[in-house]
DNA sequence: ATAGATCCTATAGTAACTATAGAGTCAAAT
DNA sequence: ATTTGACTCTATAGTTACTATAGGATCTAT
């Protein structure tokens, strides 16, 4: 197939497949006559394997990671283990920021008397200590 | 003060100070005779204001726009409102994909007996499907 | 006078894409 | 046989919010 029915395949769009093969995330795929890109289904799984690391937001270098690790079958998984572990870690970091975050919107939201003019507003007056 | 020390009162480095007040969000300070920035207490609170905005997530173009709100204190907030209600809105929605994120994370890290290959390993077959 | 600290501008790099320009290729209809 | 339209190619620039660097200029203290 051509880089559009793998695309449509994936979800993933044409640029960002065209992407992650020049990040040597997926492998140089053989090239019609033409030039044009020809892939198997083989191919899909890759990148499907990508797309599901992505969607967990283990960024590109990590999933380059992975699949090195992928390719070293007999070796003991537990770097795979430690960078799932350190994904938690950033998740869970993010997550409690996040809370903090919502925290101070809420209460600036709940300052804010629904009528006044900008000078009296409990928002602004917040933002600004 | 020069902007070494600005940057050091603020906390935000040099360099950003620099590119707040490329984007429009700190209005340009005098200069010295050789052309240092030379700031006073109001551009740290200025400062301080854009860095609180950051401090919640709100993006730079929006900070933007607030500083132009505050400049109309007579008019009505419900603009500063609305601002901020979708602010809370992306942290929601991010805190949800978050959690989301976070449970498949935990079930891979659990599927992972603790001296497995990585032909074995479960997070790598669950990552594969 | 000079050494060191601080400042200046302009430019490039970061992550993970997305978008565009300008050209080439291919299949089907005329 | 040609032309239209859909698809593909590479190379390059833009996005966000910074950070880092190069190559100078300026200021302060000795």
């Amino acid at each position: 197939m051509k880089i559009g029915e793998l695309s449509k395949k994936s979800g993933c769009s044409i640029q960002t497949i065209r992407y992650y093969e020049r990040e040597g995330l997926l492998l140089n795929p053989n090239r019609s006559e033409g030039n044009f890109r020809l892939y198997d289904s083989k191919a899909l799984k890759q990148l499907e394997f990508v797309k599901h690391c992505r969607s967990l937001d283990i960024s590109l270098n990590d999933i380059k990671r992975l699949i090195e690790l992928k390719n070293k079958p007999e070796e003991s998984c537990s770097s795979v283990n430690a960078l799932i572990d350190q994904q938690l870690a950033l998740v869970n970091k993010r997550m409690k920021e996040l809370r903090a975050l919502k925290a101070e919107l809420q209460q600036m939201a709940s300052a804010c008397g629904s009528d006044n003019t900008i000078e009296a507003c409990g928002i602004i007056k917040s933002l600004d200590s």
